[in-house]
RNA sequence: GGCGCCUUGGCGGAGUGGUUACGCAGAGGUCUGCAAAACCUUUUACACCGGUUCAAUUCCGGUAGGCGCCUCCA
Protein backbone atom coordinates (compact mmCIF):
# COMPACT_ATOMS: atom_id res chain seq x y z
CA UNK A 1 0.00 0.00 0.00
CA UNK A 2 1.17 3.30 -0.94
CA UNK A 3 0.64 6.06 1.21
CA UNK A 4 1.52 10.18 1.09
CA UNK A 5 4.11 10.71 3.62
CA UNK A 6 4.91 14.63 4.91
CA UNK A 7 7.93 13.61 5.83
CA UNK A 8 9.37 12.73 2.75
CA UNK A 9 6.68 14.68 0.80
CA UNK A 10 5.79 11.71 -1.23
CA UNK A 11 4.34 8.21 -2.09
CA UNK A 12 6.02 5.63 0.40
CA UNK A 13 5.29 2.00 0.70
CA UNK A 14 3.86 0.97 4.02
CA UNK A 15 5.80 -1.85 5.30
CA UNK A 16 5.67 -2.74 9.01
CA UNK A 17 8.98 -2.05 10.75
CA UNK A 18 8.36 -5.36 12.76
CA UNK A 19 7.34 -7.23 9.47
CA UNK A 20 4.17 -8.24 10.30
CA UNK A 21 2.11 -5.78 11.90
CA UNK A 22 1.44 -1.86 10.87
CA UNK A 23 1.46 0.01 14.00
CA UNK A 24 -0.94 3.34 13.79
CA UNK A 25 -1.17 6.11 16.38
CA UNK A 26 -3.92 8.41 15.79
CA UNK A 27 -4.48 11.99 17.52
CA UNK A 28 -7.56 12.06 18.86
CA UNK A 29 -9.78 14.64 20.37
CA UNK A 30 -9.56 17.12 22.76
CA UNK A 31 -12.77 16.18 24.62
CA UNK A 32 -14.15 19.44 26.33
CA UNK A 33 -17.63 19.69 24.05
CA UNK A 34 -19.28 17.43 21.30
CA UNK A 35 -16.34 17.35 18.52
CA UNK A 36 -17.31 18.31 15.02
CA UNK A 37 -17.92 16.70 11.91
CA UNK A 38 -14.70 18.37 10.69
CA UNK A 39 -13.36 16.56 13.59
CA UNK A 40 -14.97 12.91 12.82
CA UNK A 41 -13.80 13.40 9.30
CA UNK A 42 -9.90 12.90 10.60
CA UNK A 43 -11.07 9.36 12.01
CA UNK A 44 -12.92 8.30 9.18
CA UNK A 45 -9.56 8.70 7.89
CA UNK A 46 -7.67 7.04 10.03
CA UNK A 47 -10.44 3.88 10.62
CA UNK A 48 -10.36 3.24 6.46
CA UNK A 49 -6.80 3.68 6.60
CA UNK A 50 -6.74 0.79 8.83
CA UNK A 51 -9.31 -1.20 7.38
CA UNK A 52 -8.02 -0.61 3.73
CA UNK A 53 -4.73 -1.81 5.51
CA UNK A 54 -6.06 -5.33 6.61
CA UNK A 55 -8.31 -5.87 4.17
CA UNK A 56 -7.13 -5.08 0.57
CA UNK A 57 -3.29 -5.05 2.00
CA UNK A 58 -3.79 -8.33 4.06
CA UNK A 59 -1.89 -6.63 7.03
CA UNK A 60 -1.96 -6.86 10.72
CA UNK A 61 -2.74 -3.74 12.31
CA UNK A 62 -2.55 -1.94 15.90
CA UNK A 63 -3.88 1.22 16.05
CA UNK A 64 -3.72 3.75 19.10
CA UNK A 65 -5.79 6.62 19.77
CA UNK A 66 -5.40 9.51 22.70
CA UNK A 67 -7.86 11.34 24.56
CA UNK A 68 -6.70 15.01 25.39
CA UNK A 69 -8.82 15.19 28.88
CA UNK A 70 -6.68 17.99 30.27
CA UNK A 71 -5.88 21.10 28.47
CA UNK A 72 -6.75 24.63 28.85
CA UNK A 73 -9.89 24.23 26.90
CA UNK A 74 -11.26 21.33 29.13
CA UNK A 75 -10.46 22.70 32.42
CA UNK A 76 -12.20 26.17 31.72
CA UNK A 77 -15.32 24.20 30.02
CA UNK A 78 -15.33 21.94 33.19
CA UNK A 79 -15.24 25.19 35.44
CA UNK A 80 -18.09 26.51 34.26
CA UNK A 81 -20.27 23.44 33.89
CA UNK A 82 -19.54 22.24 37.27
CA UNK A 83 -18.55 25.37 39.08
CA UNK A 84 -19.12 23.61 42.72
CA UNK A 85 -16.67 20.70 42.03
CA UNK A 86 -13.15 20.76 42.79
CA UNK A 87 -11.09 21.07 39.82
CA UNK A 88 -10.21 17.64 39.79
CA UNK A 89 -13.76 16.22 40.18
CA UNK A 90 -15.24 18.47 37.82
CA UNK A 91 -12.77 18.04 35.10
CA UNK A 92 -13.48 13.78 35.06
CA UNK A 93 -17.33 14.39 35.14
CA UNK A 94 -16.76 16.81 31.91
CA UNK A 95 -14.19 14.74 30.32
CA UNK A 96 -16.61 11.23 31.32
CA UNK A 97 -19.28 12.96 29.45
CA UNK A 98 -17.28 14.45 26.54
CA UNK A 99 -15.82 10.49 25.83
CA UNK A 100 -18.96 8.78 26.16
CA UNK A 101 -20.39 11.13 23.88
CA UNK A 102 -17.61 10.82 20.79
CA UNK A 103 -17.67 7.14 21.55
CA UNK A 104 -21.49 7.46 20.30
CA UNK A 105 -20.71 9.46 17.38
CA UNK A 106 -17.56 7.40 16.27
CA UNK A 107 -20.06 4.18 15.81
CA UNK A 108 -22.74 5.98 14.57
CA UNK A 109 -20.01 7.02 11.27
CA UNK A 110 -19.43 3.70 11.15
CA UNK A 111 -15.64 3.58 12.65
CA UNK A 112 -14.63 0.53 14.42
CA UNK A 113 -14.01 1.88 18.35
CA UNK A 114 -13.31 -1.93 19.05
CA UNK A 115 -9.80 -1.52 16.46
CA UNK A 116 -8.80 1.04 18.46
CA UNK A 117 -6.76 1.38 21.95
CA UNK A 118 -7.83 4.46 23.32
CA UNK A 119 -6.27 6.53 25.97
CA UNK A 120 -6.86 9.03 28.33
CA UNK A 121 -3.80 11.77 29.05
CA UNK A 122 -4.72 11.51 32.54
CA UNK A 123 -4.70 7.63 32.62
CA UNK A 124 -1.82 7.49 36.02
CA UNK A 125 0.36 5.19 33.29
CA UNK A 126 0.28 8.23 31.46
CA UNK A 127 0.87 10.95 34.09
CA UNK A 128 3.68 8.73 35.10
CA UNK A 129 5.27 8.35 31.46
CA UNK A 130 5.17 11.94 30.93
CA UNK A 131 7.24 13.03 34.16
CA UNK A 132 9.45 10.08 33.44
CA UNK A 133 9.88 11.31 29.95
CA UNK A 134 10.33 15.09 31.29
CA UNK A 135 12.99 13.84 33.47
CA UNK A 136 15.13 12.20 31.06
CA UNK A 137 15.05 15.07 28.81
CA UNK A 138 15.97 17.76 31.31
CA UNK A 139 18.97 15.28 32.91
CA UNK A 140 19.91 14.87 28.72
CA UNK A 141 19.72 18.60 28.81
CA UNK A 142 16.87 18.94 26.27
CA UNK A 143 14.50 20.93 29.03
CA UNK A 144 14.68 23.39 30.98
CA UNK A 145 12.82 24.96 34.13
CA UNK A 146 11.29 28.31 33.79
CA UNK A 147 9.09 29.94 36.69
CA UNK A 148 5.36 28.59 35.21
CA UNK A 149 6.60 25.22 33.84
CA UNK A 150 9.14 23.07 32.05
CA UNK A 151 10.22 23.41 28.46
CA UNK A 152 12.07 22.06 25.99
CA UNK A 153 14.95 23.43 24.40
CA UNK A 154 14.49 23.43 20.25
CA UNK A 155 18.16 24.33 20.72
CA UNK A 156 19.61 21.93 23.01
CA UNK A 157 17.65 20.04 20.01
CA UNK A 158 19.94 21.74 17.15
CA UNK A 159 22.61 21.30 18.87
CA UNK A 160 22.78 17.22 19.02
CA UNK A 161 22.29 17.36 15.75
CA UNK A 162 18.55 16.34 15.13
CA UNK A 163 16.83 18.43 12.52
CA UNK A 164 13.39 20.56 14.20
CA UNK A 165 11.45 21.11 11.02
CA UNK A 166 11.48 17.36 9.83
CA UNK A 167 7.65 18.27 8.86
CA UNK A 168 7.26 22.11 7.70
CA UNK A 169 9.93 24.21 6.33
CA UNK A 170 11.02 27.01 9.04
CA UNK A 171 11.36 30.08 7.86
CA UNK A 172 13.22 33.00 10.20
CA UNK A 173 10.10 34.88 9.21
CA UNK A 174 8.20 32.49 11.65
CA UNK A 175 9.77 33.87 14.53
CA UNK A 176 8.62 37.37 14.71
CA UNK A 177 9.41 40.09 16.97
CA UNK A 178 5.88 40.17 17.83
CA UNK A 179 5.05 36.44 18.71
CA UNK A 180 8.30 36.49 21.14
CA UNK A 181 6.99 39.75 22.91
CA UNK A 182 3.17 39.05 22.84
CA UNK A 183 4.06 35.57 24.39
CA UNK A 184 3.13 35.46 28.13
CA UNK A 185 5.54 32.61 28.99
CA UNK A 186 8.38 32.11 30.14
CA UNK A 187 10.52 30.60 27.70
CA UNK A 188 14.22 30.94 26.01
CA UNK A 189 12.85 30.90 22.41
CA UNK A 190 10.00 31.22 20.75
CA UNK A 191 9.83 27.80 19.63
CA UNK A 192 10.39 26.24 22.96
CA UNK A 193 7.35 24.71 23.78
CA UNK A 194 5.62 23.29 27.50
CA UNK A 195 6.37 19.87 28.78
CA UNK A 196 5.19 20.22 31.74
CA UNK A 197 2.77 23.11 33.22
CA UNK A 198 2.49 24.26 37.08
CA UNK A 199 -0.35 24.51 38.29
CA UNK A 200 -2.07 27.74 38.57
CA UNK A 201 -5.22 28.70 40.79
CA UNK A 202 -8.01 26.46 40.66
CA UNK A 203 -6.78 24.07 38.06
CA UNK A 204 -6.62 20.40 38.72
CA UNK A 205 -2.77 18.70 39.10
CA UNK A 206 -0.55 16.08 39.93
CA UNK A 207 2.47 15.91 42.04
CA UNK A 208 5.68 16.27 40.16
CA UNK A 209 9.09 16.92 41.77
CA UNK A 210 12.45 17.43 38.96
CA UNK A 211 15.56 18.46 40.30
CA UNK A 212 14.56 19.08 43.66
CA UNK A 213 11.96 21.63 42.31
CA UNK A 214 8.34 21.24 43.47
CA UNK A 215 6.42 21.27 39.77
CA UNK A 216 3.16 20.46 41.51
CA UNK A 217 1.32 20.78 37.79
CA UNK A 218 0.04 19.40 34.87
CA UNK A 219 0.95 17.83 31.43
CA UNK A 220 1.51 20.30 28.05
CA UNK A 221 -0.21 19.33 25.23
CA UNK A 222 2.44 17.78 22.73
CA UNK A 223 3.88 15.49 25.99
CA UNK A 224 0.69 12.89 25.72
CA UNK A 225 1.28 11.65 22.03
CA UNK A 226 4.72 10.82 22.41
CA UNK A 227 4.46 9.07 25.56
CA UNK A 228 1.34 6.83 24.85
CA UNK A 229 2.23 6.23 21.60
CA UNK A 230 5.55 4.95 22.88
CA UNK A 231 3.53 2.79 25.68
CA UNK A 232 1.37 1.61 23.42
CA UNK A 233 3.44 1.07 20.14
CA UNK A 234 6.90 0.94 21.08
CA UNK A 235 9.16 3.68 19.20
CA UNK A 236 9.36 4.26 16.23
CA UNK A 237 5.99 2.77 14.97
CA UNK A 238 4.73 2.81 11.42
CA UNK A 239 2.08 5.49 10.77
CA UNK A 240 0.98 8.91 12.93
CA UNK A 241 -2.19 10.44 11.38
CA UNK A 242 -3.78 13.58 12.27
CA UNK A 243 -5.22 16.63 10.27
CA UNK A 244 -3.02 18.86 8.61
CA UNK A 245 -3.25 21.31 11.43
CA UNK A 246 -1.02 19.05 13.60
CA UNK A 247 1.86 19.51 11.55
CA UNK A 248 2.88 22.54 12.66
CA UNK A 249 3.88 22.54 15.85
CA UNK A 250 2.16 19.63 16.93
CA UNK A 251 3.64 16.56 15.37
CA UNK A 252 6.90 18.65 14.80
CA UNK A 253 7.12 18.48 18.86
CA UNK A 254 6.04 15.58 19.39
CA UNK A 255 9.16 14.20 17.16
CA UNK A 256 11.09 16.64 19.16
CA UNK A 257 10.24 14.38 22.24
CA UNK A 258 10.38 11.17 21.32
CA UNK A 259 13.64 11.67 19.42
CA UNK A 260 15.86 13.71 21.90
CA UNK A 261 17.18 10.71 23.38
CA UNK A 262 17.38 8.39 20.31
CA UNK A 263 19.81 7.94 18.02
CA UNK A 264 17.08 6.66 15.91
CA UNK A 265 16.43 10.13 14.51
CA UNK A 266 12.71 9.01 13.40
CA UNK A 267 9.50 8.64 15.55
CA UNK A 268 7.42 7.28 13.07
CA UNK A 269 7.88 6.09 9.36
CA UNK A 270 4.91 7.67 7.85
CA UNK A 271 3.22 10.83 9.15
CA UNK A 272 -0.26 10.97 7.26
CA UNK A 273 -2.15 14.31 7.19
CA UNK A 274 -5.60 14.33 5.99
CA UNK A 275 -6.83 17.88 5.09
CA UNK A 276 -9.82 19.66 6.43
CA UNK A 277 -13.90 20.04 6.06
CA UNK A 278 -14.68 23.34 4.97
CA UNK A 279 -17.88 25.46 5.41
CA UNK A 280 -19.28 27.92 3.10
CA UNK A 281 -15.36 27.71 1.51
CA UNK A 282 -13.81 28.12 4.86
CA UNK A 283 -12.36 25.53 7.68
CA UNK A 284 -14.79 24.54 10.12
CA UNK A 285 -13.32 25.66 13.20
CA UNK A 286 -15.33 26.32 17.03
CA UNK A 287 -13.38 29.76 16.98
CA UNK A 288 -15.02 30.22 13.96
CA UNK A 289 -18.60 28.95 14.94
CA UNK A 290 -18.75 27.76 11.54
CA UNK A 291 -19.06 24.01 12.46
CA UNK A 292 -21.73 21.49 12.15
CA UNK A 293 -22.02 18.49 14.87
CA UNK A 294 -22.93 14.91 14.19
CA UNK A 295 -26.42 16.03 16.06
CA UNK A 296 -26.58 18.63 13.74
CA UNK A 297 -26.63 15.98 10.80
CA UNK A 298 -28.83 13.71 12.67
CA UNK A 299 -31.40 16.53 13.52
CA UNK A 300 -31.71 17.56 10.16
CA UNK A 301 -32.90 14.17 8.96
CA UNK A 302 -29.78 12.57 7.64
CA UNK A 303 -28.13 9.24 8.38
CA UNK A 304 -24.44 9.51 10.14
CA UNK A 305 -23.57 7.20 7.69
CA UNK A 306 -23.97 9.32 4.60
CA UNK A 307 -21.64 11.41 5.99
CA UNK A 308 -19.31 8.86 6.27
CA UNK A 309 -19.81 8.32 2.06
CA UNK A 310 -19.62 12.05 1.87
CA UNK A 311 -15.82 11.73 3.10
CA UNK A 312 -15.06 9.02 1.64
CA UNK A 313 -16.23 10.11 -1.89
CA UNK A 314 -13.65 12.65 -1.53
CA UNK A 315 -9.54 12.25 -0.80
CA UNK A 316 -8.39 12.74 2.02
CA UNK A 317 -5.65 15.03 0.98
CA UNK A 318 -8.08 17.30 -0.48
CA UNK A 319 -10.33 19.91 0.84
CA UNK A 320 -14.63 18.84 1.11
CA UNK A 321 -16.71 22.06 1.26
CA UNK A 322 -19.49 20.77 3.27
CA UNK A 323 -22.80 21.67 1.82
CA UNK A 324 -26.41 20.00 2.94
CA UNK A 325 -26.61 19.68 -0.90
CA UNK A 326 -23.79 17.23 -1.26
CA UNK A 327 -25.00 15.48 1.90
CA UNK A 328 -28.44 14.47 0.30
CA UNK A 329 -26.39 13.68 -2.70
CA UNK A 330 -24.27 11.20 -0.54
CA UNK A 331 -27.17 10.02 0.82
CA UNK A 332 -28.99 9.29 -2.37
CA UNK A 333 -25.85 7.04 -2.88
CA UNK A 334 -25.93 5.45 0.52
CA UNK A 335 -29.68 4.64 -0.24
CA UNK A 336 -28.81 3.24 -3.51
CA UNK A 337 -25.98 0.98 -2.44
CA UNK A 338 -28.87 -0.30 0.11
CA UNK A 339 -31.50 -1.20 -1.94
CA UNK A 340 -28.29 -3.27 -3.79
CA UNK A 341 -27.71 -5.17 -1.07
CA UNK A 342 -31.17 -5.58 -0.23
CA UNK A 343 -31.71 -7.78 -3.40
CA UNK A 344 -29.89 -10.67 -1.60
CA UNK A 345 -33.08 -11.16 -0.09
CA UNK A 346 -35.46 -11.09 -3.32
CA UNK A 347 -35.85 -14.21 -5.95
CA UNK A 348 -36.71 -11.66 -8.28
CA UNK A 349 -33.63 -10.53 -8.81
CA UNK A 350 -31.37 -13.22 -8.19
CA UNK A 351 -28.87 -14.10 -11.19
CA UNK A 352 -26.66 -16.44 -11.03
CA UNK A 353 -24.75 -14.92 -13.72
CA UNK A 354 -24.44 -11.58 -12.29
CA UNK A 355 -21.16 -12.30 -10.13
CA UNK A 356 -19.31 -12.20 -13.13
CA UNK A 357 -17.30 -9.03 -12.60
CA UNK A 358 -17.49 -9.18 -9.05
CA UNK A 359 -13.78 -10.46 -8.11
CA UNK A 360 -12.48 -7.70 -11.04
CA UNK A 361 -14.72 -4.88 -9.03
CA UNK A 362 -12.91 -6.22 -5.67
CA UNK A 363 -9.80 -5.88 -7.19
CA UNK A 364 -10.19 -2.46 -8.40
CA UNK A 365 -11.53 -1.46 -5.17
CA UNK A 366 -8.52 -2.91 -3.77
CA UNK A 367 -5.83 -1.39 -5.69
CA UNK A 368 -7.90 1.69 -5.27
CA UNK A 369 -7.46 1.85 -1.22
CA UNK A 370 -3.33 0.65 -1.66
CA UNK A 371 -3.40 3.69 -3.96
CA UNK A 372 -2.90 6.82 -1.61
CA UNK A 373 -6.56 5.58 -0.17
CA UNK A 374 -8.11 6.54 -3.51
CA UNK A 375 -11.44 5.97 -2.26
CA UNK A 376 -13.01 8.27 -4.73
CA UNK A 377 -12.27 5.30 -7.16
CA UNK A 378 -13.02 2.71 -5.31
CA UNK A 379 -16.53 4.43 -4.91
CA UNK A 380 -16.86 4.50 -8.81
CA UNK A 381 -16.69 0.58 -8.85
CA UNK A 382 -19.55 0.23 -6.04
CA UNK A 383 -21.57 2.42 -8.31
CA UNK A 384 -20.84 0.20 -11.10
CA UNK A 385 -21.90 -2.99 -8.83
CA UNK A 386 -25.10 -1.21 -7.80
CA UNK A 387 -25.48 -0.32 -11.31
CA UNK A 388 -25.21 -4.08 -12.35
CA UNK A 389 -27.51 -5.12 -10.05
CA UNK A 390 -30.28 -3.02 -10.73
CA UNK A 391 -29.98 -3.79 -14.48
CA UNK A 392 -28.93 -7.68 -14.12
CA UNK A 393 -29.67 -8.92 -10.49
CA UNK A 394 -26.81 -10.22 -7.79
CA UNK A 395 -25.78 -13.58 -7.27
CA UNK A 396 -27.49 -15.01 -4.60
CA UNK A 397 -24.50 -17.30 -3.53
CA UNK A 398 -21.69 -14.52 -4.47
CA UNK A 399 -23.05 -11.23 -2.85
CA UNK A 400 -22.92 -12.04 0.74
CA UNK A 401 -19.10 -12.94 0.56
CA UNK A 402 -18.78 -9.36 -1.59
CA UNK A 403 -20.55 -7.34 0.68
CA UNK A 404 -18.96 -9.00 3.71
CA UNK A 405 -15.62 -7.85 2.07
CA UNK A 406 -17.20 -4.24 1.73
CA UNK A 407 -18.40 -3.85 5.24
CA UNK A 408 -15.09 -4.57 6.54
CA UNK A 409 -12.83 -2.26 4.12
CA UNK A 410 -15.46 0.48 3.98
CA UNK A 411 -18.02 0.37 7.31
CA UNK A 412 -21.55 0.99 5.52
CA UNK A 413 -22.91 -2.05 7.01
CA UNK A 414 -24.55 -3.62 3.93
CA UNK A 415 -23.69 -7.29 4.93
CA UNK A 416 -26.66 -7.45 7.57
CA UNK A 417 -29.49 -6.33 6.04
CA UNK A 418 -32.37 -7.84 7.23
CA UNK A 419 -35.17 -9.03 4.80
CA UNK A 420 -38.75 -7.07 5.40
CA UNK A 421 -41.42 -8.39 7.23
CA UNK A 422 -43.47 -11.37 7.34
CA UNK A 423 -46.93 -9.32 6.91
CA UNK A 424 -44.88 -7.39 3.92
CA UNK A 425 -44.60 -10.17 2.16
CA UNK A 426 -47.94 -10.92 2.29
CA UNK A 427 -48.77 -7.44 1.15
CA UNK A 428 -46.37 -7.97 -1.71
CA UNK A 429 -48.03 -11.25 -2.77
CA UNK A 430 -51.71 -9.77 -3.14
CA UNK A 431 -50.83 -6.79 -4.37
CA UNK A 432 -49.20 -9.62 -7.45
CA UNK A 433 -52.36 -11.46 -6.98
CA UNK A 434 -54.17 -8.29 -7.86
CA UNK A 435 -52.35 -7.28 -10.43
CA UNK A 436 -52.73 -11.09 -11.88
CA UNK A 437 -56.65 -10.12 -11.81
CA UNK A 438 -55.82 -6.90 -13.31
CA UNK A 439 -57.72 -5.02 -10.37
CA UNK A 440 -55.56 -1.81 -10.63
CA UNK A 441 -56.90 -0.04 -8.19
CA UNK A 442 -56.37 -3.28 -5.50
CA UNK A 443 -52.95 -2.95 -7.09
CA UNK A 444 -52.25 0.66 -6.43
CA UNK A 445 -54.02 0.70 -2.87
CA UNK A 446 -51.26 -1.75 -1.44
CA UNK A 447 -48.32 -0.20 -3.04
CA UNK A 448 -49.62 2.64 -1.28
CA UNK A 449 -49.97 0.92 2.29
CA UNK A 450 -45.95 -0.76 1.78
CA UNK A 451 -44.95 2.77 0.65
CA UNK A 452 -46.65 4.02 3.84
CA UNK A 453 -44.15 1.76 5.58
CA UNK A 454 -40.81 2.99 3.52
CA UNK A 455 -41.18 -0.03 0.84
CA UNK A 456 -41.06 1.09 -2.54
CA UNK A 457 -41.75 -2.30 -5.44
CA UNK A 458 -40.71 -2.08 -8.32
CA UNK A 459 -41.81 -4.61 -11.42
CA UNK A 460 -39.40 -6.52 -12.96
CA UNK A 461 -40.03 -9.70 -15.44
CA UNK A 462 -38.99 -11.90 -12.48
CA UNK A 463 -41.27 -10.21 -10.51
CA UNK A 464 -41.82 -7.26 -7.97
CA UNK A 465 -38.71 -6.00 -6.37
CA UNK A 466 -38.93 -3.86 -2.96
CA UNK A 467 -36.41 -1.34 -1.83
CA UNK A 468 -36.68 0.94 1.40
CA UNK A 469 -37.15 4.30 0.41
C1' G B 1 5.68 38.97 5.64
C1' G B 2 7.30 33.34 5.05
C1' C B 3 5.83 28.38 3.26
C1' G B 4 2.30 25.34 0.73
C1' C B 5 -2.24 24.08 -1.81
C1' C B 6 -6.52 24.88 -4.89
C1' U B 7 -9.71 26.92 -9.24
C1' U B 8 -13.44 21.16 -13.85
C1' G B 9 -20.58 20.97 -16.41
C1' G B 10 -26.96 22.87 -12.11
C1' C B 11 -24.41 20.73 -7.38
C1' G B 12 -20.40 17.49 -5.68
C1' G B 13 -16.07 15.32 -7.48
C1' A B 14 -12.10 12.15 -10.37
C1' G B 15 -8.88 12.13 -14.35
C1' U B 16 -6.03 12.52 -18.90
C1' G B 17 -1.31 15.76 -23.97
C1' G B 18 -5.73 13.86 -28.85
C1' U B 19 -11.16 9.21 -27.23
C1' U B 20 -18.25 9.50 -22.34
C1' A B 21 -15.08 9.38 -15.25
C1' C B 22 -18.46 8.79 -11.64
C1' G B 23 -22.34 10.35 -8.01
C1' C B 24 -26.62 13.61 -7.20
C1' A B 25 -30.16 16.69 -9.61
C1' G B 26 -33.07 18.85 -14.19
C1' A B 27 -35.56 18.28 -19.28
C1' G B 28 -37.48 15.08 -23.33
C1' G B 29 -38.27 10.07 -24.96
C1' U B 30 -38.60 4.39 -25.05
C1' C B 31 -40.59 0.76 -21.85
C1' U B 32 -44.85 0.03 -18.15
C1' G B 33 -52.01 -1.15 -16.69
C1' C B 34 -49.91 3.08 -13.88
C1' A B 35 -45.35 3.47 -11.67
C1' A B 36 -40.38 2.29 -10.53
C1' A B 37 -35.90 0.78 -12.46
C1' A B 38 -33.28 0.56 -16.83
C1' C B 39 -31.98 2.51 -21.50
C1' C B 40 -31.61 6.64 -25.20
C1' U B 41 -31.25 11.90 -25.97
C1' U B 42 -30.28 16.48 -23.72
C1' U B 43 -28.35 21.27 -21.02
C1' U B 44 -21.45 23.89 -26.12
C1' A B 45 -17.13 21.43 -18.30
C1' C B 46 -12.37 22.11 -17.44
C1' A B 47 -10.78 30.54 -13.85
C1' C B 48 -8.04 34.20 -17.18
C1' C B 49 -3.74 35.56 -20.43
C1' G B 50 0.48 33.99 -22.89
C1' G B 51 4.05 30.02 -24.31
C1' U B 52 5.68 24.83 -25.83
C1' U B 53 3.17 21.27 -29.28
C1' C B 54 0.49 18.67 -35.22
C1' A B 55 -2.75 18.80 -30.79
C1' A B 56 -3.60 21.42 -23.81
C1' U B 57 -8.54 20.97 -19.48
C1' U B 58 -3.93 18.00 -19.06
C1' C B 59 3.09 20.62 -19.62
C1' C B 60 5.66 25.75 -18.68
C1' G B 61 5.23 31.04 -17.25
C1' G B 62 2.25 34.89 -15.61
C1' U B 63 -2.66 37.21 -13.87
C1' A B 64 -7.00 36.97 -10.91
C1' G B 65 -9.70 34.69 -7.11
C1' G B 66 -9.96 31.24 -2.99
C1' C B 67 -7.90 28.18 0.98
C1' G B 68 -4.48 26.30 4.62
C1' C B 69 -0.18 26.44 7.99
C1' C B 70 3.20 29.82 10.47
C1' U B 71 -0.94 30.78 17.45
C1' C B 72 -5.31 26.49 20.52
C1' C B 73 -7.34 23.56 16.45
C1' A B 74 -8.91 17.13 13.00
Amino acid sequence: MKLYNTLTRKLDDVAPLDGRTVRIYSCGPTVYDHVHIGNLSAYIFADTLRRALKVAGNLETQHAMNYTDVDDKTIRRSHERFPDDDPAAALVKLTDECISIFNEDMVRIGNDASALTFVRATDPKTIWGMQDLITKLHAGGFAYIADDGVYFSIEAYKKAGKTYGQLLELSSANTSEARIQNDEYDKESVHDFALWKTQKDGEPSWDFTLDGHDLKGRPGWHIECSVMSRQILGQPFDIHTGGVDLIFPHHENEIAQSTALEDNPVMATIFAHNEHVLVDGKKMAKSAKNFYTLQDVIAKGFDPLAFRVKMLQSHYRSQVNFTWESLEAAQNLLQNLRAWADLKHQKAAHNAAASAGYKEAIQKVFDAVQDDLDTPSAFVQLAKLVADGETSGVDPDKIQPLLNILDRLFGLSLAERPDIAHEQKDLLAEREAARGSKDWTRSDELRGTLGKQGIGVRDTDGGPVWFRQ
